[in-house]
DNA sequence: TTCTTTTTCTTTCAGCAGCAAACATTTCCC
DNA sequence: GGGAAATGTTTGCTGCTGAAAGAAAAAGAA
């Protein structure tokens, strides 16, 4: 029997009865259970099922497992970045942290601080932010947007515009290879044009597994951005990049800086 | 049974009720309760669930972040007030929720349903009520108040007058002997008299426990409320005075009710 | 309150089943 | 036949589960 026809059966029987057992199924196929457990592992890496101890059950791609298998490592990477931006502000600041995960984190950082003023547009970043109480917290109005946390649209804008804030941290869904920032809606595209508008200085935070990857709305050159905050992983070509275009780069410990 | 299957079955379990108890769920799944608490312990590590004594509650990311422990009593009067406050929203409806812990429990309820668009001013309750994705949830801007994750001020009443609503939940601080209301700062009692005015009907929730108790700030009498839902506990003096003052009256399971 | 009882939890141990790794064998294809 | 890929076998080890005993927490009694 072929690998592929016996993948086919594992499949079909799952769909079945959504769990199977290593040992039975061995016994239907006919093969050796260590054949059963390397197709098991196959179609784990498919994404078709997940391995238990004595079998496999189907995935289901819609579980709820809230953070549960969190990447730990990115979670460091973006650590290192919310040090370096938090390092930047001073006291009496007034700055704007848009939405997006980074933010949350240096929202919760800065929470320790006091004297600030800290305006957003992300729900969990302006309660992390709340969180020591020794700041002035503003959150924007609007309509939530369902996948992140953040509030968006015509009455969020409206909000924005009558403020004027010292420093924008900015987070985007997605940097193509010759740097141009995109996101992955036209509401969030709007909110980040109108907050570059209304600060003094721009700082893009990124991870730097960011880049490559591109979002569905393009939203402008990473020229309008006055510096960037990035970890030191960054392939060099990029920050050489970054340089030329006279961006200020900051990876985390050591900055590598243009001009202003 | 397998490990993975366990696990799946006891998150299951916990997004319907909320709660587990070790008891129950060794006997559902047919296993010793040892291996019930290693479930959980593992549960409780990808962040799914809080561990108590006896079994487990569901982690909300959210509500787990913002709240201390609470009194299981008062939530339970409380909870009891939810789901009066729920029967009276119909699909479609758009309501307002000013902030305050009833609202925001009301809030994690209506998550369930759909085609509602709530409005509120809490930032916990816009979170919460933004959870199931089914719903138009917006969050009025404004400067966040220190002790209760929610926005006021003057961009608030502005945010919030460019609404209309069928029906406001009011939360307050205080209701005197005399039933007349109360709040802890000027900023809550102009943000709830702004939601008042906008509003078709405004119903105030309200824990059996509060009457008795005055606030730092006066809001006006009872007779600004359309109707009252509290708990069945509240002594009948109180239950004929605010009959007589033509405000209806909810007390959770049967309703005692005046005219409109 | 303080003490006692009861319930629940943690830890340890033991038995078993399942597993990975290395190596052996078979099959397939050139 | 020779090499590569797939499959099977062996071995020692790990992980899962439940029982039991002691620790801790909650509930009840004085």
């Amino acid at each position: 029997m072929f690998a592929a026809e016996r993948k086919r059966i594992i499949k079909k029987y799952l769909l079945e009865n959504s769990k199977a057992e290593v040992v039975k199924i061995s016994d239907i196929l006919d093969v050796s259970e260590v054949t059963v457990r390397r197709d098991f592992e196959k179609l784990e890496h498919e994404g078709f099922l997940i391995r238990t101890h004595g079998g496999a059950i189907l995935h289901d791609p819609h579980e709820k497992t809230y953070y549960a298998e969190q990447d730990m490592e990115a979670d460091e990477n973006n650590q290192e970045i919310v040090e370096t931006a938090a390092a930047l502000v001073k006291d009496e600041d007034i700055i704007m942290l848009t939405g997006g995960h980074i933010n949350q984190l240096l929202a919760r950082k800065l929470s320790e601080r006091q004297g600030l003023t800290i305006l957003t547009n992300d729900l969990v970043a302006a309660l992390n932010a709340s969180a020591g109480g020794m700041n002035r917290v503003i959150c924007l109005g609007g309509e939530i947007e369902q996948d992140n946390f953040s509030v968006s649209g015509s009455i969020t804008l409206r909000n924005m515009q009558k403020y004027h804030v010292n420093r924008v941290f900015v987070e985007v869904d997605g940097i193509s290879e010759n740097l141009d920032l995109s996101v992955s809606s036209q509401q969030k595209s709007e909110l980040i044009e109108s907050a570059v508008q209304s600060s003094d200085h721009v700082t893009l935070l990124c991870n730097y597994e960011l880049i490559g990857k591109r979002a569905f709305l393009s939203l402008g050159p990473i020229t309008m951005m006055n510096s960037v905050i990035t970890n030191p992983q960054l392939a060099d070509e990029y920050k050489i990049a970054i340089y030329n275009k006279n961006v200020i780069l900051y990876t985390s410990i050591n900055a590598f800086e243009g001009n202003v």
